[in-house]
Parts: C-alpha cells; structure tokens; sequence
DNA sequence: TTTGTCACG
DNA sequence: ACGTACGTGACAAAC
C-alpha cells in the first residue's frame, strides 16, 4: 500500500466554501465563519475519503510573481475578495496549525506553482497524491499517481468530480500538458491569460488534438485550417508563447518542503477544540470533541407511535412546549403522517393508522398550529389544504427564511437547512427514501421515513430561532414577518382558485395549429430538398449554413446558431428560412400551449398552477405545473390563446398592472430630481425620456426617438452595457455609448445610484431592494472579466427587479386580505410579476377595482405616483 | 442530464 | 482581448 499525501489549494477551496454556505453565518464576537466552517467541512471529507498520511494547505502571498514580470496586464488569480472573506483566511490558517497541518507559502509564487511543486517531489518520492481545488487548471498536473478533485457545489450539496490523467484524456480529449498549450491558444481571462486572438475553445482544442503540442502547431503553421486560424496564429505567435509559460504550472519553484511536517498527527487537538469553540462551530465541535465520532445524537431520540394513547399524550405535550417543529406527510390529498418535535428528546413521527386517522392527525395540527406558541414547519404552503389555517401569528415556514438568507440555492431541504444553521450533517430524503412514493417507502422501510420525517420536525424547530435572529441580524425580519410568511396564504389561495380553462376551445385551436404545421413541414421539406427534423436545431444548421450555404451569423458550443434572431436576418430573402420561422412559432404554440396546457385541466376544469416562493434570485415569485406566467400576449397568434381562459358563471376578469413599474422604483431610488420630476409630468415614460435626453419638445419626439429611449430605459433597468444596447437597438457599440453617455448626463443621479450600487456590492458581497431582500452577488469578486460584469449588471438590476417585486408582494396580500375581509366573492386568480388578474363576481367588478387601485398603488409610497391600469372582460384575451 | 430555443415580465 | 443585456419555465433533441 503507497502512503499517501493530499494538496490543498487552500484560497480556492475557501472562496468555493465562502460562497457556498450561508453567507450570514458569524460567531457572537461578529467574525464571520461561514468559509472556514465550509473549508473545514470539505477538508474532513476529503481525509475521510482518503485517509492519507501527509497533508499540506498552500496559499497565495500577496507579491509580485513571475508573471506578473513576463506580463505587466498580468493581474494572477488573486483579486479582491470581499471582507467578509478576507477576514476568514488567517482564521482558517490558525485553525490548520491548531490541527498540526502543514501550511506552505512563498513570496513571488502562486499556490498553483506550489502545489505543482510539491506534487512532482511527492510523487517522485513514490507517494500518491491528491490535489484537491476549485480551479480546472489544476488538471494539468494530473497524472497516474496524481488525482485532482474538484469540489463542485450546486444548490447545497457539494459533489466532487475526479480526475486521474486518464479521465483528463476522457473528458476533455487531451492529456494534462496538452491541457496547458490549448490554454495557450485559447486564453483564459479568469486567468489573464491573453491566448491566441481569433482563437476560441473549439478551435484550440481540435489544433492541440490534432498537433499535440504548441510547438508543432507552429512547425505546420502553413497548412492549417481553417484560413482564418491560420491567420490567427500566424499574427498570434508571441501571445501564444507567453500565453504558454504563463498558463505553465512552475513544478520547480523553490518552496520549503518536509514531508515529516507534513505528516497528519492527532488533528482533534485541544487547541482546534478551543478554536472551534470560539467559532461557534457547534457540529465540528462534536467531532474535535469525540475524536472522529459523527454519530447524530439526536437520532436516539426519534420516536415512532401508532397508538391512540401515546399520541394524544405527545401531543398534550406539544401543546404547552414554546416552540414545535412540524412536518406533515401527505400524497394525492390524504394525510398519511405527521412528525413533530419540541425538544432534544421529545421527536416523533405518528403514522396515520386506523386508530390514528388522517383527520385526527390533522385536527391535532391545526390545534398545534393555533396555540399561540411558535411552529416551525417547512412547504408551509403545501400543509395548509390539511391544517385548515389562515394567516396565523406564530406558525413559521424555515424554508422560505432560509430563501431570505440566500435566494441562491436551488433548494431549501431540511438537510441543507440542518448543516448550514444546525452545523449538523444528516442523510436527506432521497438518501433515505430514494425516489419513490411516501406511500410505498411507508410500507417498505418504515425505518428510514421515521429518520427523515423527525429529522425535517426537528430541523425545523431547531433552526427557527437561529433563523429568526440572523434575519434580525440581516435587517429582514419585517421583510419575513410582513411580507414572505402572509405572502403563503396568497400564493395558496390563488393555486386552490385556480383559473378555468375552456378544454374544448383549447382542442380545436391546437388542431388549427397541426394543420397549419402539417402543411408547413410539407413546404419545407420541397424547399430545402431533404425531409429532416425541423426541430433539431443540429439537423437544421446542417440543412441552412452547409447544404444551401447561408451565411451563418453565430455559432453555438455545438453548432451553428438557428436561434430567430439569426434566421429573422435571413428570412426576407429566404422563403424557406421563413417557413422555419412560421413553423418553429406554432409547433411552440402547440407543443407548449395547446397540448401542453389541456393535460393540466382539473376536474373542475380549472387549472391550479403552483407559485413558488423560494426560486428566485430577486425576489419574483415563479409559476409552474404549468407555467400561468408565460403564456402568449406579444404576436397575435398566440395571443388568441388566451381567449380560453375566462371567467367562471357569473364572474367577470378585473386585470391591474403596473405602469412602468421598474423605471418608477430607479426614479425613487435613485432620487434623480430630473428623472421623478420627468414621471410627475408624463404618463408616457419614454417619450418624455426621449424628450429630456435628445433635448426636443415632448410633443415633437419622433417614434424612432421613442423607440431609442425606451431601448435605453430597458438597458439601464437590466444593467446598463453598451453592447447590450447596440445589440437590442441594432446599431454600434460607440452609438450606444453615446446614448448611455447622453442619458447619464441628463439623469446624473442615476449614473451616481448605479454606480453605488456596484460599489457597494463589491464590498458587501450582495446588494438590498428598497425593502431590505438581499441578493449575495458573488460574481462581482470574481477575476473574470465577463462574470464580473455580469456580476455588476446583477448589482444593478436586482434592487429595481426586487424591490418591484416586493412592492408586488405587498399589494398581493393587501388585495386578498380585503376580498376575504370585505366578504367578496371575487378571488385574485393570478399574478404575472407586474400584473394581477382577479376573478371577480359581475356585481363586484367596482368594488374589486377600487380595491386593485388602492392596493397596489398604497402598496409602497415612493417619490413617483405607482400608476395602475385596470382592464375587464370576459376572457384574460379581453383584458388588454 | 444538458443544450438550444422561445414564451413571458 | 474577452463576449453579454435582467429574471424565469417548458419542450424537443442530443448526449
């Protein structure tokens, strides 16, 4: 057996940790912990993992390296990193010498130069190693004996993709050197490496598959191919020789190194303890506490009735504990458990049974629920068919405070919850139950569904008072209180309403779509001489940019781009190209509308979509099973869809949107006395920013220059970029400069809050609506350059995007609350992000639109009026 | 499962 | 030099 040594690229693995744990996370002293908890997490994994006999951990140092003096736009893969970080890296460091861990630096090398240095002496040395980073770069120096492992964390958990030599040669098609001169042709800008310009991925990697080397791509530089490559390699030389030794890995450099140092001791040291203690990292203190004990202790306490008697006797207990967690089992409508937890030791799961009914179940819940204590509970929204409840002070939903902490992990499990708030690792659903129905798992591992339902209770009560004070903390606790917890019975109430949908019209629009495709589908075919799949964008590309030699605009990764926006350049010239185009519109229509609408028509004949709340990064809540926010308005074909969605008997559709919402909430917040005077005066927004920014009377701002003003409008909502504005205007870059340039100078309290925004950002690590929602935006400390300035668009849009989206979320609640107060029949139906359609009773329809109007313009009071339109009729068709 | 495309705000 | 407007979800094809 080979001892064994593991590399750890310790900054890498610290910013992966930082921006993949809850960003909140600090001690009673107020240091922040979440990077070290996360860096000590995958650190322990890994020696789990591989038990090996040698570690080191290197760093960077902040100095100059080679680089730097071979290339003076060098700027290396250290940057700035938010404080918050920053501040974690000697913390890390202490916890590592705490732990009898090497830690290797050196002055002038990055840690990359280190770890390739000590990974070539080590295995020289007849040691495997391991190299563990976040960075692909790395996987240049795998070999037989070296395994790079990247950690990758997506959502919560974190998975590691490993590479030996030969899964490099797999994956990729190249071996781990050749991996550096495909750098070297193609650059890599996280890296400041500059490459081959006019040389892209593909291309660098089918010349280094073909050549080997960089070198005999050069020595054949006459007869590659494409021209346009050879070109490009030719004026390229001296990039790509730089570019080589930059993105070269020094294996040599002169570190200090001893493996006895290196050698893993007693790492549950007293002194680690103490650190742990001092961090507050509760569920590593258990582990430095029992040596290499993970054993969740409160497992033991979990508890499964079926009787009568101890039921009742749980939950007489319930009733008096301060704070429950709770976590209900249902399928297809019926009740088929439930599990709650009030303590350390009170956890259990009751199994609906002949003695212990559904009903009974859920009569105790409510009682739960309404004792005027707090209770946990997560997918609050799902429970409440079951719970009976309205608005209720006190009942919590973990889920949705977690999304407020971080909107940015694609799930807010109770496993996830449990680790991040908890520091406690526990098996998640599908570890336990896999994927099948709670009903089987019932039958078949009864054990495991005990497990995974108390653990859910008891995350939730456990880490409701965590969550409440970090949302105390984070300054969203009213966000929580007033808007996200009430905004769950709204969200429920609209997906119990539903919308009804006239299944037979739907029908026989779908079947005029078939025949106008199936007529299509025949002209194309004579057209481009071939039958083929006209949905495959693959086949598609073949037929237009080889067969029939079309100029192609963009390509894909994979391909030539067929996307409209190409193919609408081509069509006035093209019949073929717009049959495509006509063609791909309505097998759209179908596929997603016509066909893809009727199967979710209950039997009532209503549709009963779900509105997530925890999905989104700004705040917008979303709509799936089906997707009600999407349905077809822009083109006239596909607007007709919307005539079968009507009212029931009796009612008739009230539909309110908000004018130019977005722009309204950029002139209050950014408080441009030009731009909230300009929305004081005009109703029509662009045309009055047309006017102010081209300096022409209002009356006299031509369509085009309403056109360009609008255009900017939007640009600067989205994060202003003058590409993006040459591209949605058509024109050039430097003329969508100019515009920018001549709106900042008419609006220069926007350029000011804009530019704010970014800044703040950067220091922060995340940016705030008007009503406190943070968005983390981690992409703005990234050394790339295009996820920096996506980083920096997000920073700019988010609070506008979000607070629009708070200010929605008020009005909601405002607008159901009074239907139901008032005791109306009438019942908001929908929500399209700016919009929002009630189903109002025919002698209602007044008071609904006072009630629409008062509501969601009272719903924030900013510096410009909130404009509503309200339009009725009998279809969501007549509603424009 | 990922990619390309396209529907909406 | 790089290459993109912000936020979503569903579908078909290709992997």
């Amino acid at each position: 057996m080979r001892e064994k040594i593991v590399l750890i690229d310790g900054h890498s693995i610290l910013n992966r940790a930082y921006y993949g744990v809850n960003m909140g996370m600090t001690n009673f002293e107020g240091l922040h912990t979440n990077a070290v908890y996360g860096f000590l997490n995958i650190l322990l994994k890994i020696i789990d993992e591989e038990q090996p006999q040698y570690m080191t951990v290197a760093f960077d140092v902040k100095a100059p390296t080679f680089r730097h003096e071979m290339y003076e736009a060098y700027k290396g893969t250290r940057k700035g990193m938010p404080e918050e970080l920053h501040e974690q890296v000697p913390l890390t460091k202490d916890v590592l010498k705490a732990m009898g861990i090497q830690v290797a630096e050196l002055p002038g090398y990055e840690a990359d130069d280190i770890l390739g240095t000590l990974s070539a002496r080590c295995e020289k040395e007849g040691l495997d190693v391991v190299l563990v980073s976040g960075d692909r770069d790395m996987l240049q120096l795998a070999s037989g004996r070296t395994k790079i492992r990247i950690p990758k964390t997506k959502g919560g958990t974190t998975a590691v993709e490993d590479y030996l030599e030969k899964d490099v040669k797999e994956k990729l098609g190249v071996t781990p050197s050749e991996f550096v001169d495909v750098k070297a042709l193609m650059g890599d800008s996280s890296d400041n490496i500059p490459g081959v310009p006019g040389i892209g991925e593909k291309t660098a990697f089918a010349l280094i598959q073909k050549y080997h080397s960089l070198e005999a791509v050069y020595a054949d530089v006459d007869n590659v191919k494409p021209a346009r490559a050879q070109k490009a390699l030719a004026a390229g030389r001296e990039m790509a020789e730089l570019s080589q030794t930059l993105a070269r890995i020094d294996r040599e450099c002169p570190v200090e190194f001893s493996l006895e140092q290196a050698r893993i001791g007693k790492l549950f040291t007293p002194e680690a303890y103490e650190i742990m203690k001092r961090l507050e990292l509760r569920s590593l203190l258990k582990r430095f506490e029992a040596g290499c004990q993970t054993q969740n202790s409160v497992e033991r306490a979990f508890l499964f009735l079926d009787d009568l008697e101890g039921a009742e006797l749980a939950f007489e207990k319930a009733m008096g504990a301060e704070r429950i967690g709770m976590q209900l089992v249902a399928e297809n409508g019926e009740l088929l458990g439930l599990s709650l937890a009030f303590g350390e030791e009170d956890i259990y799961f009751l199994e609906a049974s002949d003695f212990l009914t559904g009903e009974y179940l859920a009569g105790k819940a409510r009682q739960l629920c309404l004792r005027g204590r707090d209770t946990w509970m997560l997918d609050l929204k799902e429970a409440l068919p079951y719970l009976g409840i309205e608005e209720t002070e006190g009942v919590y939903d973990a889920g949705v405070a977690g999304y407020l902490l971080n909107p940015l992990k694609s799930a807010y499990v109770y496993d996830d919850l449990a680790r991040e708030y908890l520091e406690l690792t526990v098996p998640s659903r599908t570890d336990l139950l896999g994927k099948v129905s709670f009903q089987s798992a019932l039958q078949d591992k009864k054990e495991s569904c005990i497990t995974c339902f108390c653990y859910s209770a008891y995350t939730a009560m456990a880490s409701g008072e965590i969550l409440l004070t970090k949302l105390r903390e984070t300054g969203m606790e009213p966000l929580f209180r007033n808007i996200e917890m009430p905004l769950i019975y709204s969200l429920y109430h609209m997906e119990k309403e539903g919308i009804q949908v006239e299944k037979e019209a739907l029908r026989v629009y779908g079947e005029t779509l078939r025949v106008q495709i199936e007529r299509l589908e025949i002209e194309i075919y004579e057209l481009s001489g071939e039958t083929f799949n006209i949905n495959s964008p693959k086949q598609l590309g073949v037929i237009l940019f080889e067969k029939l030699k079309l100029p192609y605009g963009k390509k894909t990764k994979t391909g030539y781009s067929t996307s409209a926006d190409i193919l609408e350049k081509l069509a006035p010239e093209q019949p073929l190209v717009a049959k495509i185009l006509e063609y791909r519109q309505l097998t759209k229509l179908k596929s997603t509308y016509a066909d893809g609408l009727a199967v979710y028509i209950g039997e009532d004949g209503r549709i009963h979509g779900k509105f997530n709340q925890t999905i989104t990064a700004t705040g917008r809540i979303s709509s799936t099973e089906p997707n009600l926010q999407n349905i077809p308005v822009r083109m006239a074909l596909g607007r007709e869809i919307r005539k079968v969605f009507v009212p029931k008997e009796g009612c008739v559709f009230v539909d309110a949107d908000y004018s130019q919402i977005e722009l309204r909430i950029l002139a209050h917040m950014s408080g441009d006395s030009r731009l909230i005077e300009a929305y004081h005066q005009a109703e029509d927004i662009h045309r009055m920013t047309a006017s102010q920014v081209f300096h022409v009377p209002f009356d006299e701002v031509t369509p085009l220059q309403r056109g360009n003003a609008k255009a900017v409008n939007f640009g600067i909502v989205y994060g202003i970029s003058a590409f993006g504005l040459s591209e949605g205007l058509s024109i050039t870059r430097q003329e969508a400069l100019d515009y920018i340039k001549q709106y900042f100078e008419t609006y220069p309290g926007v350029k000011v809050f804009l530019d704010g925004l970014v800044d703040s950002g950067k220091e922060k690590g995340y940016v705030t609506t008007l009503f406190g929602r943070r968005r983390p935006v981690p992409e703005l400390s990234s050394s790339n350059f295009m996820q920096r300035n996506f980083g920096e668009r997000v920073a700019m849009n988010s609070p506008i995007q979000g607070t629009a989206a708070d200010i929605m979320k008020i009005a909601m609640i405002g607008v159901d609350r009074r239907l139901r107060r008032e005791n109306l029949r009438s019942r908001l139906i929908l929500q399209i992000h700016d919009e929002l359609l009630v189903e109002a009773a025919e002698d209602e329809a007044e008071q609904v639109k006072r009630i629409l109007k008062e509501e969601m313009d009272g719903a924030a009071e900013l510096s410009v009026p909130l404009e509503v339109d309200l339009n009725t009729g009998y279809s969501w068709f007549e509603t424009k």
